[in-house]
DNA sequence: AAATTTATGTTCGATAATCGAACATATGTG
DNA sequence: CACATATGTTCGATTATCGAACATAAATTT
């Protein structure tokens, strides 16, 4: 983060951001001392920071513990709104699911991470991981963040292939950058990412970018299904030839 | 707003929020100058502000126009997360659009609102309204308003049916205090709510009230169909029920 | 093109918001 | 019950934030 200009940043509102961020899965509450051993707070700093955010109405306390309230679903849903999630892509990728009844999403580019910014789930019986709006994955290990990688502009493309993040979620997850880079490469050819097994042993993922109205790739859209289900000719046949009908209904919608 | 207490506020974290929460569909740009005069802000003040914002990640600057980035999904995300909108509530609801294709969401409290805390639209052909995740409708006019509020502790339920905001969406809204009163009551007894054009004409709602471990109500679900394409009988029957088995199994899933 | 209007960039002293140490009180634990 | 730990509360010191004033840039009009 670039701090550096002093007298240009509101430092609190900062330290309140960082607050809300830091409520989670496995951290839904924190009491006040926990805040400030997090963040380096001073007591006094992170307990006026969540009353602040109590009166506001983002979190509530219960006991000593303070957890998030419906409130903050305010924040994201202006860019929810302003793209028209709910109007437009939703039901776009809900075809997707009707045609095949697998989980489809779409994503767009954060930092170096991929966002949700819709879901259209499948039959739910398998699919342990639970994936909604604002749920993130790596840019370089998934079909979605690779189909969106290969459409980027040269320099942001080897830029991001040269830094985001590589865990090997899996022992079959390329973390070799210059094999990356090469599989990027094919991506962009093909026009869509297959990836296997890379982000968790026994899912498959096939994946095609969306582009804006001025050639710009504006995110990407995935189908996701468990091994054996479906096999490879499949997914890289009818699959993908349905995201990518997908992606142009949404290029239409959105143009 | 409770901002009494000058001590204990913060306030430039409380402006940085309204500012997040003024991006909207309508209008989801905006310049320094325009956040200024809206909020009676110091120009100076909206620009350090909106500044700090973009350094953060959560707008960006086009031209003079800062909007929304993607980033600011994450602060409403650790809510879903808590509340395993993902892995557990939203592939729930898709059963039902499963069964009765017509869209069907869960909402929370906030405030006097309803606020969608997960959606799954049914087939997309009409319902022109947009709703998704963070999208916010009037408690005591929508069924899934009723359903819930229906469901409150007296005191709080008697409240909200005294202040909660109440504009006629049609000439069919109920907006008297005391026959809606009257109506909650009905709902409290049938177990659910039945909205006819009031929202909306064109627009039938049923609703069911979803209740956490400890008795009390946590949330609501609704299915929302186009007049004439179901009969009254079958959506206070066949929907009802079907939505009563969806708040079963989210209760199981949540306790 | 020039003039006018409106928006933004920038600076800097004044002000009040924020900080942090220190102590008081509450809560949990062995 | 005593001890450890967490939170509530206060208040002077500090510095982050404010806002007026001016400079610059961009739109709009004549």
């Amino acid at each position: 983060m670039d701090e550096a200009d002093d007298k240009e940043f509101a430092k609190t509102l900062a330290k309140g951001l960082m607050v809300l961020e830091a409520f989670d899965r496995e951290t839904p509450g924190f009491t006040v001392a926990e805040i400030a051993r997090r963040f380096g707070f001073n007591r006094a700093v992170a307990r006026r920071i969540l009353r602040t955010l109590e009166i506001l109405g983002y979190v509530r306390q219960d006991r000593r513990e303070y957890r998030l309230a419906p409130r903050v679903l305010r924040l994201g849903y202006g860019y929810l709104a302003s793209n028209r999630v709910g109007n437009l892509i939703h039901p776009i990728l809900k075809q997707v699911t009707d045609e095949i009844d697998e989980p489809c999403s779409m994503g767009v580019l954060d930092g170096d991470e991929i966002v949700y910014i819709a879901h259209s789930p499948g039959e739910q019986r398998y699919f342990s991981v639970g994936l909604t709006v604002g749920s993130r994955l790596p840019l370089l290990t998934t079909a979605i963040g690779r189909a969106l990688v290969a459409f980027l502009p040269e320099n942001q493309r080897l830029e991001l292939v040269r830094t985001a993040p590589l865990t090997a979620l899996t022992a079959r997850t390329v973390v070799d950058r210059e094999r990356l880079a090469a599989m990027i490469e094919d991506v962009r050819l093909a026009g869509y990412a297959f990836v296997d097994n890379e982000v968790e042993i026994g899912l498959t993922s096939v994946g095609v970018p969306v582009f804006a109205p001025d050639g710009a790739v504006a995110g990407a859209i995935n189908i996701v299904v468990n091994n054996g289900r479906v096999d490879e000719t499949r997914l890289r046949g009818e699959y993908v030839t349905c995201l990518k009908r997908c992606a142009a209904r949404l290029e239409a919608a959105l143009g």
